[in-house]
DNA sequence: TATGCTATTATTAGTTA
DNA sequence: TTAACTAATAATAGCAT
């Protein structure tokens, strides 16, 4: 792809195949993530050889087992299941308990980013220097993303933003309860809809690539103070 | 990436999102063969959601369902497995199965190939026009590799060129037990060698993307006469 | 809806540091 | 070895059909 057409072939020396392989890798992670982004769905990668003990697994090794279990439960396995039942329900026992672990964990991630966002709300990381970058990163990609989905769809359908919100005072962090602002009547979906369901995708709410879950909607003026109102975060 | 550079977030229209995840998820699985030629390694992707029922699948759900059993498998989740004796000692049976029906699968396809250059070299197929243009482009992809590798090889080594080997006449199509044509005493390893190990691949010589376990090296006076001596195949 | 086109952007092979 | 650069190829977003 670049400076020569490359005859697609195995690359007999050592380092210029590992320097491919791990190029190529994350540029085939990036392209995963992409399209779980753009199209909601959950995508899971699994690589290995290059004699690596264990292999490369995308998004996660628990995201894909939780992934893969759910393939591998797939009826279209029924000629081979039929003959496995014991397996079956011993592996159903242990895809559920792996699916409740792995659903802890991620609203755990959530929660933990819901609770910077309600320290920063109330001054406790004045200028934000008390961050990770990585913690900036994941903070800003997230308000970055709920302002887009916002103004996009403010857009669409003409409505007027809502008025600056008030300091949010509760000590409670749990943002998808706040009120709904200016949810005008003829309309079917309110902001928070909006939001949660990221679009006409259906009932899949709680996906793992679908990160339209939150409602913390009024944060926008909160954080135009802060230097994030417009897109001061890269997609990626 | 083109036209307009991309917001990469979901994608609310639901025909311009399904357009996309076809796209996208056909690239998605190209670059993951290209992967897999270029660095010998096994690649299985899963992606579902895009409101379909069943799940994209690749390279194929045999193939996947495969690599997916060797990653459960993967001492990584130990401190699951440990309680799980049961279930491990069943899917490790069928796991097992499952690989040996796979090996018997790939030799199987890697003979087709075999049987059919065995042909051409007795004239079976003149012109090779009653070949389907599949057969011929797999045909030629291996020889032409096998050429390139050869000639890579040689350059490198500076061995001199084997000499045109006698028209092959026994009824025995297993090339890889043919005479090593000058394997030269100083080098470690022969021709047969640098074929079969693709490079320094190292032990993992069966593998799935290894196309590169054949041993039919003295084609290449056979192959010229029929026009198989440059590049006559594309790499795809 | 699907297919084809193409202006752009994105990826990357080979190279240099 | 790993990182940066760059020329060139590959992927693709938006349209047209």
């Amino acid at each position: 792809m670049a400076r020569k057409k490359v005859t697609l072939q195995y690359i007999a020396k050592d380092s210029a195949r590992r320097t491919r392989f791990r190029n190529r890798l994350g540029s085939l992670m990036k392209k995963a993530t992409e399209l779980g982004t753009m199209c909601d769905v959950k995508t899971c990668l699994v690589v290995y050889g290059e004699s690596e003990a264990e292999p490369q697994v995308f998004p996660s090794h628990a995201e894909a087992v939780d992934i893969l279990n759910e393939f591998k439960s797939m009826p279209e396995l029924g000629h081979c299941k039929k003959t496995l039942d014991q397996e079956a329900f011993l592996t159903q026992r242990i895809t559920k308990l792996r699916d409740q672990v792995d659903k802890a964990r991620r609203e755990c991630q959530d929660s933990e980013i819901r609770y910077l966002l309600y320290n920063i709300m109330h001054g406790n990381h004045p200028g934000l220097v008390d961050l990770s970058s990585e913690e900036l990163a994941r903070i800003g990609w997230k308000v970055d993303e709920l302002l887009k989905s916002l103004g996009e769809r403010m857009a669409k359908n003409h409505v007027q933003a809502p008025p600056p919100a008030p300091c949010v005072s509760s000590d409670n962090i749990d943002m998808g309860s706040l009120p709904l602002y200016l949810a005008s009547p003829q309309e079917e979906e309110g902001w928070l809809d909006m939001v949660s369901s990221g679009g006409d995708v259906g009932t899949q709410v709680c996906g793992g690539n679908a990160s339209h879950n939150g409602g913390d909607m009024m944060l926008e003026t909160q954080f135009s103070d802060l230097g994030f109102s417009s897109s001061p975060f890269p997609p990626m």
